[in-house]
DNA sequence: CGCCTTATTGAACGATCGTACAACAATCAT
DNA sequence: ATGATTGTTGTACGATCGTTCAATAAGGCG
């Protein structure tokens, strides 16, 4: 597996200003993990190699080994950051939704498929992230954590819109399923089925989890 | 060289008897997919080299290039073979069916998240697969035709099932969206939730989308 | 200013990657 | 048997991989 081409040189992102020489070492540990951000988006998982990165980021490839003990951890903790702004764009969805339960519910999913989420670009963070957990245990670990808290976030807005204790486990798990299931494919496929699908979709089935009429 | 070295290491999957010298070509090139199936289960989408593939074959590594185009190629063909292993048993499940519209979907779903399919064995064939859409169009093409093939299948038990003509479409989306969710789920953390809570998810599911009363 | 700390460099290392290719060997037609 | 065909080998090549590390440079502090 070799790189593919990279020649429209298409923006993804605009690359930031260039730090200062000597930088301050949690601004330059930000700004390696927004490279490789940027180089996974365009060059996917197999083209994310530490000289891609460090390139990118404007730096000497030594470097990326000072903060990071392998390429590796700097891949866990690209998703990591990839995971918090996911997380921070749906709950700024939920607090803009209109303070009704199932509006809040509609909002966490059908922001799920709209940017910045729901991008082709961030598939390949997610890709080089799973093809890491069969192998790394610490990795499994995180990614379990990780979707625990998606999962946890989700119940407590099934909870709220009305779901019974006892089935809000499954619940969240069906929801979560579909999202992703939808998110992937419209990330593989951009084609097959608009967002606007995606989302009627999705909000459909939550009608018929909560149970309630729309 | 090392070709002493062939002492049985770690059994994920019996390596069939080695192929005569000059084997059948069709049979040569089916030994090699099932051996590039057997190192992406083992050592994951990164470790699946030509070296490694050939070596499982029990081949030189320049024999691959004799049989394809070159890794990717190989790794298309792989998905290809496993994608076809899948449907094969998806519509063995069906047959196995009561003849029920009702009975052959669950059957369906349920066979997801049963050997030998819902394996994290295969995760790795996904995912190995999955990286090569964005930056190679012909693999993408491959991608959409075997997707559409699936959701082709499940339109047609959807029908039978008495899902409404206008609904079709949807209904598949979304039935196939939750159970890649809960299968992707299930081989990235199998402690999560079991196999049989998934089917049971998804047979729930199927129970809103048919409008029938389970 | 000189000293100390450390961010940063850039080259080098060994390993592995995918591919190409000449040589070898096995089968088949004649 | 002989030649043609082709599956197969093994190696070599250039590229790239992740990582290491001595050397360098940039600030902080006396």
């Amino acid at each position: 597996m070799q790189a593919a081409d990279t020649r429209p040189k298409r923006a993804t992102q605009p690359r930031p200003a260039a730090l200062p020489r000597r930088a301050e070492p949690d601004a330059r540990r930000q700004s390696l993990i927004e490279a490789a951000m940027r180089v996974l988006a365009r060059a996917g998982a197999n083209g994310a190699s530490v000289r891609a990165i460090a390139q990118e980021a404007g730096v000497s490839p030594g470097l990326v080994g000072h903060y990071f003990t392998g390429i590796d951890a700097l891949i866990a903790e690209t998703y990591t950051h990839v995971d918090a702004m996911v997380t921070r764009a749906l709950d700024a969805a939920v607090a803009a939704a209109p303070p009704l339960p199932r509006a809040r519910l509609e909002a966490f999913v059908t922001a799920s498929f709209t940017a910045p989420i729901a991008q082709p670009a961030l598939l390949a963070t997610w890709i080089a992230f799973w093809s890491l957990v069969t192998s790394q245990p610490q990795i499994a670990r995180q990614h379990d954590e990780q979707y625990a808290g998606y999962r946890a976030r989700l119940e407590g807005l099934l909870r709220e819109a009305g779901v019974a204790e006892a089935d809000l486990r499954h619940a969240a798990i069906a929801v979560t399923a579909l999202v992703d299931g939808l998110w992937l494919e419209l990330c593989l496929s951009p084609q097959c089925f608009s967002s606007e699908e995606a989302g009627a979709i999705a909000r459909r089935f939550l009608g018929t989890v909560c149970g309630g009429v729309a």
